[in-house]
RNA sequence: UGGGGUAUAGCCAAGUUGGUAAGGCAGCGGGUUUUGAUCCCGUUAUUCCCAGGUUCGAGUCCUGGUACCCCAGCCA
């Protein structure tokens, strides 16, 4: 992996030229801006990576604030996890987290100071009418009958909106911009509407609230943010998002810039569709390790590492894109291949008896923690007659391409002997209860001796002490969505009817190597021929449960 | 329908005075292997949405098309 540069981008190459340039003195701001009405995803996680990421490189700073202008939809919760989302990845915002509510005041002032140069008016149309007189793609807007007010009336009116002496829907303070723009946001967008809702910072403090579209330039102009970077839907609002800034007496001119959003196939990525999930429970929480929030991917496996490198990997571009889970899959696989360290965990217990291993020894045999990694050391497993391994492991026959045990072959058991499997036990139904085997002594750490005639060993198969291992729960995970663009239904369909309906497995009969007990939360490991698993919080030492992060890589079909 | 965008491999994506198509993911072939993993080596676009044009030379310039995305919240 090389991370040692960021790859080139339309933006960095944007910053390279103002840079050139002389710009802003050469600084480099940017800044996060979440509005924290539901949990972090992906999505963000590309854009945290990217303000984040340059601020770093340019030794620039980047804030994190909350873009907290509608209290209908906002709440502390969010807040609370959206700070440590980012803090998770690896960030650290520049100074104190920020709001867009802390310059509320300033914001009323800047107002002001447009209804003075005549360029804000207050309406008092109703919502409806607004919507009419707007018209629409093909017809020109119209102007507001209230679009002459007098400045002095104007600024009488925003007062009283100010103080609570109107109703929400009463009026709004608009922008005097173009009726007749091509661009609906230029046909005197809505500044500041009525609220009378508590906010979670300002408190009752408030009745009226600034637009999105009022508050993110100034915002990002009081903080001397200098590359305001957003996604595409947001390109529209640019020429009045310029308009803002150069008509109000703020003390510096950020300057916007646009990239795609991230979509990812099999998911989906929109916080409304993220929270309907929740709320209706088609998975537990946000953080259900199927969800593709930062939460979600946490308490999958998902390392902050892997979510960097794939952020990367995905560049930034102005084309609409899909990519795929695999990108995702890929970049866990790939930094979990390097650190976690293996162990053995059987999923679906069969039991063999090892007929020529006397009953009460047992052994301890050594195991690297990495074969791959001496550095990371060795672990002890315990060897006893009864072992169990795993059901799919075992066939009464087969042919040479299956490379595990089959009645009257051998097979190595991992970091352990060679034993050949001699009967099968089976129960009244004719299912498999047990398989029989010896073993040959001389194989520990060495191939058989004199082993002509006997053919190639199988291959090595992973096991546990039936007497020795602990019980565990595994939860594996398939894809949330059934299609890989889940937003796409049929007539008055809903993503909903996309949902996968398997995509949670649990199985709680499976048995893990004894060295595990008592292992932390969020601890990651290989179980060897399996994946990569990651302690579940709701994991105690009585009961162990463990997510599957991602299985390993398979070039062999699982069934044939 | 008016406006704003975007088209380079199955999926992302470099390509910046026009000079002969990076890289990653996935795939395929081979080697190593006590994980059917990892690792290693090789391979995958005569062509850049289409059609014309300019030029010795076009993914890059010009003209005309086509497809897809976004905008008609007092959401962000």
């Amino acid at each position: 992996m090389s991370e040692t540069k960021a790859p080139s981008n339309f933006i960095r190459q944007i910053i390279d030229r103002d840079l050139a340039e002389g710009k802003n003195d050469g600084r480099v701001v940017t800044r996060f801006p979440p509005e924290p009405n539901g949990y972090l995803h992906i999505g963000h996680a590309k854009s945290i990576c990217l303000n984040f990421g340059i601020a770093e490189s340019y030794n620039g700073n980047c804030n994190l604030r909350f873009d907290d202008t509608n209290p209908e939809k906002e709440e502390e919760e969010y807040i609370q996890s959206i700070e440590r989302d980012v803090q998770w990845l690896g960030f650290q915002w520049s100074g104190d987290v920020r709001f867009a509510s802390n310059y509320f005041d300033r914001l009323y002032e800047l107002a002001v100071g447009l209804i003075k140069k005549g360029l804000a008016y207050v309406d008092s149309l109703s919502p409806e009418q607004i919507a009419e007189y707007r018209g629409n793609f093909t017809t020109p807007g119209k102007d507001s009958p209230y679009r002459g007010r007098s400045v002095e009336e104007n600024l009488a009116l925003f007062e009283k909106m100010r103080a609570g002496e109107l109703d929400e829907g009463e009026a709004v303070l608009r922008a005097r911009i173009d009726m007749q723009s091509p661009n609906l946001t230029l046909r005197d967008p809505i500044l500041y509407r009525i609220r009378k809702k508590v906010h979670h910072q300002t408190g009752d403090k408030w009745v009226i609230y600034p637009m999105y579209d009022f508050t993110h330039p100034l915002s990002d102009a009081i903080e001397g943010v200098t590359h305001s970077l957003c996604t595409l839907e947001f390109e529209e609002h640019r020429p009045f998002y310029d308009w803002v800034v150069a008509n109000t007496d703020v003390e510096a001119a950020p300057r916007q810039y646009e990239f795609a959003r991230l979509n990812l196939n099999y998911t989906v990525t929109s916080k409304r569709k993220l929270k309907q999930l929740v709320d209706e429970g088609h998975v537990q929480s946000w953080d259900d390790p199927r969800m593709p929030t930062i939460s979600g991917l946490r308490r999958r496996g998902y390392t902050p590492a892997s979510i960097r490198t794939f952020c990367e990997s995905v560049g930034v571009s102005r084309a609409d894109s899909v990519v795929d889970m695999g990108m995702l899959e890929a970049a866990i696989r790939d930094d979990l291949n390097q650190h976690a360290p293996r162990a053995m965990c059987v999923l679906n217990p069969l039991k063999v008896v090892i007929e020529n291993w006397p009953e009460d020894h047992e052994e301890s045999l050594t195991a690297p923690v990495h074969p791959q990694n001496e550095a990371m050391g060795t672990r002890q497993v315990p060897m006893t007659r009864e072992v169990y391994i795993d059901r799919e492991d075992f066939r009464e026959e087969a042919n040479k391409k299956f490379k595990r045990l089959v009645l009257g072959d051998r097979v190595r058991l991992r970091y352990g002997y060679v034993v050949r499997a001699t009967d099968v036990v089976k129960d009244a139904d004719g299912d498999i209860v047990e398989v029989r085997c010896s073993y040959d002594p001389e194989t520990l750490g060495k191939n058989p001796e004199n082993d002509e005639g006997q053919g190639k060993l199988r291959g090595v198969i992973h096991w546990v002490s039936a007497s020795k291992a602990l019980p565990c729960e595994v939860r594996q995970y398939d894809r949330l969505f059934l299609t890989a663009n889940p937003n796409k239904t049929g007539e008055g369909g809903s993503f909903l009817d996309n949902i996968n309906p398997d995509s949670l497995r649990v199985l709680d009969q499976c048995l893990v190597e004894p060295g595990l007990r008592g292992v932390l939360a969020e601890t990651r490991y290989q179980f060897e021929r399996e994946g990569y698993f990651c302690v579940d919080p709701s994991s105690t030492d009585d009961k162990l449960v463990f997510n599957q992060t991602v299985g390993l890589r398979e070039s062999w079909p699982r069934q044939d």
